[in-house]
DNA sequence: AATTCGATAATTTTCGAAAATCATGGTTGC
DNA sequence: GCAACCATGATTTTCGAAAATTATCGAATT
């Protein structure tokens, strides 16, 4: 792996949780020293950021991280539902028994890190965008699976803040994704959508709630 | 503009416009020569191009013009469709009088150009983009216009050589576009979204009929 | 004849410095 | 007092060369 591919990932991971404050600039110099290396591979990295949205550029004012807004988060929102209950419909139509065995360990592997006391949240959230991720894989388009990255990616931004502020959490996340599996696993197109499509709404409504509407 | 950001520009329409032939290397060398410039503005703009994955990288083994197949086009249509008929219906909901009059004045320099005999081929791919993109422009989602400029550019590279080609054209596109418009304007959003979609589906067919089922 | 090996060439990747541009703070003139 | 202006420092952008890796070609070997 190149030391840009290297910059790529951790300044991805970096912004998606939240560890530059949004609309921060990047200075290079900083960036320099915090991965330890030159710009060359950190320039090319942030281009590749920009191209997703997570970075904006200004000729000669360098990088920032791009801020966040309410307006901004349910447009994406909207977006994600647009292109995941496509993505899952069209799963469901195209997938096979080795699709459907990639959807139970997914959830195992979410439900056992979920019940583990020591919660390594960082495993979490693999798990979590993992099962996600299953769902959709087997829909047989390479253009919905990017989009579904690139929203998820720019959701995850607003997910996390409203996590760890961790209000009242009255929600059974867990009894949701085990009855869209179940659902996805049935074949039930029409339920699977629904059930999805309200797990994304149910979650705005908590991050709307810790959001200034700015 | 910074020479990175020329250099995008330049890349990006030469690729588009089949410049260079699909799969086809990007060796740097070559790129400093035609474009005048050093290595590091033009490695900026390919990463940007990959993360639109319009090249494919290789770790140390550069960059290539991403190949094109007939599974990949049929893709980017499908998805096509599904994130411009909902922008269209999003359009159509919230666009106001400067909208309309936005894809009026686009209609009439799209034709305008088609009328031209000097055809500058050009300029008319402008236009045509333009048209397109004013019947979304009012959706108020910017990550639906981003896919739709993605979506754009992707089909792009398999519409042009169908054009150039340009067989039996028997269908008057001026026709249709004409119609999309006058659905817009009318607010029906029902039928706008049809023709939309058969003006996609058509394109789709001359487009499939001259490609080989690589 | 086919294959492996090694040297050479070609190419990508990275760095460090130079050039260009932007931001800051103090100074001058009104 | 205050705005315009210029020097200075900070930052981005670009280049050219060095480092690292891959591809190529021919010789030696089986």
């Amino acid at each position: 792996m190149t030391l840009a591919e290297k910059a790529y990932v951790s300044l991805r991971k970096d912004i998606v949780e939240g560890c530059f404050a949004p609309d921060s600039p990047l200075r290079l110099a900083d960036l320099s020293e915090r991965y330890g290396m030159g710009f060359s591979p950190l320039r090319e990295a942030l281009n590749r950021l920009q191209a997703e949205r997570l970075v904006t550029a200004e000729s000669l004012r360098g990088f920032r991280v791009s801020a966040r807004s309410l307006a901004e988060f349910e447009d994406a929102l909207h977006a994600r539902l647009l292109v995941e209950t496509e993505a899952l419909r069209l799963s469901i139509a195209h997938g096979d028994d080795a699709w459907e065995a990639s959807v139970v360990a997914a959830l195992y592997a979410l439900r056992r890190q979920a019940g583990r006391a020591d919660g390594d949240v960082d495993e979490l959230k693999t798990r979590h965008h993992a099962f996600h991720r299953a769902l959709l894989a087997a829909c047989r388009s390479d253009w919905l699976l990017d989009f579904f990255e690139r929203l998820y990616a720019a959701t995850e931004r607003y997910r996390i803040p409203a996590l760890t502020a961790a209000g009242p959490q009255k929600r059974d996340i867990d009894a949701e994704h085990g009855a869209i599996a179940d659902a996805v696993l049935a074949r039930d197109t029409e339920l699977a959508e629904q059930l999805l499509r309200d797990h994304y709404l149910r979650t705005a409504t908590t991050i709307r709630s810790g959001m200034s509407p700015a």
